[in-house]
DNA sequence: ATGAAAAATGCAAGCGCTTACATTTCAACT
DNA sequence: AGTTGAAATGTAAGCGCTTGCATTTTTCAT
């Protein structure tokens, strides 16, 4: 019964259409060099065998596999998801394929995929964030593999980057929440280590502190992995002071629910009681009542763009030119003036 | 300056090592036949060199990848997120490597997928639901490609499932709903269109309908793609008809948050003016307010679960048993009883 | 018709690895 | 010391494809 028929191969196809491999290859790989009828029978021939080119063969025979790596830090949540599905859709357009993988924000788990993704021959890599261990650069140096970092833009980081200054984003978000009269400001912030964007929110918020004259020393800070769970819990911890802040600002829209959340299990109204901000911009952000006053990301321009200049980066070897993009404050509920109470 | 060094090769560190290309091979792969000394020299061989195997080219000559493929309908939203995970935690335990791709709902899209996985050489699929073209299924066949389905348990389906029973998870469901006094149900679907998931949750709030003596034709129906903005829309249209439903089930948690936010903004209040159910019971149930009454699937042991058998089939060749999962219904705040309003 | 250039096709050498099989080495007996 | 079988290692044949170069066929100006 169980017929082991291996899959046809080439060979197989141009025997049955009677021509060469070399030439089957060619009716697949650059079709204009074939004459129309040898090419319609090379067609039917590939039909009726249900043939499929194999990959692995191809790969080491044309040194090239149309195929760009991603790692991101997660895909639990839906931070990444939207930037990469539009990185994904680009790349899809140019015929390239993409190879996802998750590091959940280890700096090693980032290393191991970075090398089985090289391994396997990834064209071009997309990284996420600026820092990781100098080996790490001179790997893809040695290997020549073109790659680029995105979510973070900084002109001299050692790859190109486009992203954008999560430093100058937060700062701009504080300096709001300070104008709103804020005095007793808090950040639940994600893990600073081995985190350039997390690190550079929490930069912004200083700066803004720092610049509307306050002592740097009264901003209270948890730093936290990114989830539900530990946003609300930071937040129990930073309200169950004896005079807890009036705002908490999140390192992202995740944290920043856990932490609506628990405002609401502790009958904290928002923002009456304290304001609550976050950043990203995910779809939670919206959902929430009250919705999230966070910092929109470009996401779906940034995927796009990071294809592009991806693309380019593999097909001319040439450094792409990284840039920078905008974001913007999205005013909802959740972050309202001091309140003298 | 730009040395365009080649990667190194097994031959380099066999060169290096003073050995054979098998045996370098050999300390890669089996480790335990070599002995101690030549695998030390070896293994600093490929340190001092940098080697990294090559992928495809290690495929070829062993005939394995090593490398499972799931294609599941979206990444956009959490609803394979959280079993996905699982699966992928309990692959790489066994050494195995997940390639994960979307097929965003689309059959034809699917089937590309598929295609591309087994050309990658894949040893094994995951796939979800068991609505697909006859011909999938021969060509799977065909190739000798273990392939499971998860997400939808049914024992007669062509390949062998793990997963719950959606039908008559739905149809507990709605009995409830109807035991509350409802009687003006409508339920907002998604595309039952080549998605036994979603035709069988809507047959299962059929089935209670009439096993309650109601007319089944007084069911109102819309589907819908899973979309949060989708199920805003259709819960607006069910709402704004002469005499609307007290009782809306959604076919899944996301469009449920839809018809939520929707109730909200036309200022209806959940569960008293109208009541809404959800399913999957993702992180999003939990965050709403008010919460969403749902029925829970095990994702992250139906993943574990599906890893291990899929594992199985293709290390032993055999067909996998299938396994049916159970739901529960976990009551939170948005389904309550029907005001005689 | 005829020859030269262009177009189409074929030939065959790899790409970097695994593995069946052959050969060498080694330990343990007699 | 001499066998001997097991353990360690080496040899070399592919795996299925692409592509540079060689060969054949076609095209077209003369």
């Amino acid at each position: 019964m169980s017929k082991l028929k291996p899959a046809p191969t080439l060979d197989d196809v141009a025997r049955k259409a009677g021509v060469s491999t070399a030439t089957v290859s060619r009716c697949i790989n650059t079709p204009d060099r074939v004459v129309e009828a040898t090419r319609k029978r090379v067609q039917s021939a590939i039909e009726a065998l249900g043939y499929t080119p194999n990959f692995a063969a191809r790969v080491m025979a044309a040194k090239r596999t149309f195929t760009i790596g991603a790692i991101i830090p997660t895909m639990e949540n839906a931070i990444f998801a939207r930037g990469l599905q539009a990185f994904q859709e680009e790349l899809h357009q140019h015929g390239y394929t993409l190879l996802v993988s998750s590091s959940a924000y280890k700096p090693a788990t980032e290393e191991e995929q970075i090398r089985t993704l090289v391994a396997r021959g990834a064209d071009g890599l997309l990284l996420i964030g600026h820092d990781r261990a100098p080996h790490i650069y001179e790997f893809l140096q040695r290997r020549d593999i073109p790659a680029l970092v995105a979510w973070s833009f900084s002109p001299d980081g050692r790859l190109p980057s486009i992203g954008f200054d999560n430093r100058a984003a937060m700062y701009e978000l504080a300096k709001m929440v300070l104008d709103l009269g804020h005095r007793r400001l808090a950040v639940i912030s994600g893990i600073t280590h081995g985190n350039d964007r997390a690190r550079l929110r929490l930069d912004g918020v200083r700066d803004a502190v720092r610049q509307h004259g306050l002592d740097p020393q009264v901003l209270q800070v948890i730093e936290t992995p990114y989830e539900i769970e530990n946003g609300a819990e930071a937040f129990a911890r930073l309200m169950s002071q004896d005079t807890p802040p009036t705002a908490v600002m999140c390192g992202n829209d995740v944290l920043a629910a856990g932490a609506l959340l628990r405002a609401q299990d502790m009958g904290l109204k928002v923002p009456q009681d304290v304001s609550i901000t976050g950043f990203d911009d995910i779809e939670l952000a919206r959902i929430l009542r009250p919705a999230l006053t966070t910092v929109h990301v470009p996401h779906r321009e940034m995927g796009g763009k990071a294809a592009k200049a991806l693309i380019e980066m593999v097909e001319k070897r040439t450094p792409a030119a990284g840039e920078h993009l905008y974001t913007h404050i999205v005013e909802r509920q959740s972050l309202g003036p001091a309140n003298s109470a």
